[in-house]
DNA sequence: ATGACTCAATCGTTGAGA
């Protein structure tokens, strides 16, 4: 099972580079974050035999599950706030194992209800996470954390200090995460990997200067380590034409 | 330098992203 994630910044800006990709790759599951739009095609892949379940919100947000076969959707929103109306979570059964698919709260700037909104959209999270630990459901958690997880995941650490993607609070709260019994897909198969960035921002030359960040993850409970056969980040799709900020990242899975 | 790009909503400009 190949699975792959990856923050278009606008479906509807990216759908050709989304179609490439699936051409190129052609994983089971790819979890889309940014739709940015309120409704989007869900036949855009069907050519392809891909189909497509989504959350929408207007302008904002979005994010989608594009398969192969047909899924079944569990939730299209993180338990813990009822008002929460923010299109950031889609989770779904395939086979037994459970796919999530996650826009987690960018955060910035600090101090404000926006990086408590993050940090307490985290801890919902880590009590969601904890449920299927203790079930021994297996499952996978994808997306654009918006957590630069460690020094090595960034060009300048110390620009990055007083930002809510690499404050110490949220790192503390990934940490967390992890500390359930999780695996950073990516670093678990490249420990010492650096420069290895899925964002790069679109001014000042970061691109070509190589100067990103890791933010977008794949997280595997343990029965799903066990069967990752490899993590990979393809930075083709950020040199395309009019691309997106960040590149997709990609894990391949056992059966 | 609270900049630089890009996108959505909307047609000049603002908010958000990270």
């Amino acid at each position: 099972m190949k699975i792959a994630s990856w923050n278009v910044n606008s479906f509807k800006m990216r759908a050709a580079h989304v179609k490439q990709f699936l051409e190129i790759h052609q994983v089971d599951i790819l979890g889309l974050q940014e739709l940015k739009a309120e409704s989007i095609d869900t036949n855009a892949f069907s050519e392809l035999g891909y189909h497509i379940n989504f959350v929408g919100q207007k302008a904002y947000n979005g994010v989608a599950l594009i398969t192969r076969t047909p899924i079944e959707i569990l939730s299209i929103k993180l338990n813990g706030d009822d008002h929460d109306t923010q299109a950031r979570f889609i989770e779904a059964a395939i086979n037994k194992t459970r796919i999530i698919n996650i826009y987690l709260p960018n955060g910035n700037p600090l101090g404000t209800e926006k990086f408590d909104y993050k940090l307490n959209w985290m801890t919902r999270l880590i009590a969601h996470a904890r449920k299927l630990r203790e079930q021994r459901i297996p499952f996978v958690i994808m997306g654009d954390f918006n957590i630069i997880p460690d020094e090595g995941d960034c060009h300048n650490p110390k620009a990055w200090e007083n930002d809510a993607l690499f404050h110490i609070s949220a790192r503390q709260k990934f940490r967390e995460l992890i500390n359930l019994g999780l695996y950073d897909c990516f670093r678990t198969l490249h420990p010492t990997d650096r420069d290895a960035f899925t964002f790069w921002d679109y001014q000042a030359g970061a691109w070509p200067r190589n100067h990103g960040i890791r933010i977008d993850h794949i997280l595997a409970s343990p029965l799903m380590i066990d069967r990752l056969q490899e993590c990979f980040i393809d930075r083709n799709p950020r040199g395309w034409d009019q691309p997106s900020d960040h590149t997709p990242i990609i894990a391949h899975f056992d059966t």
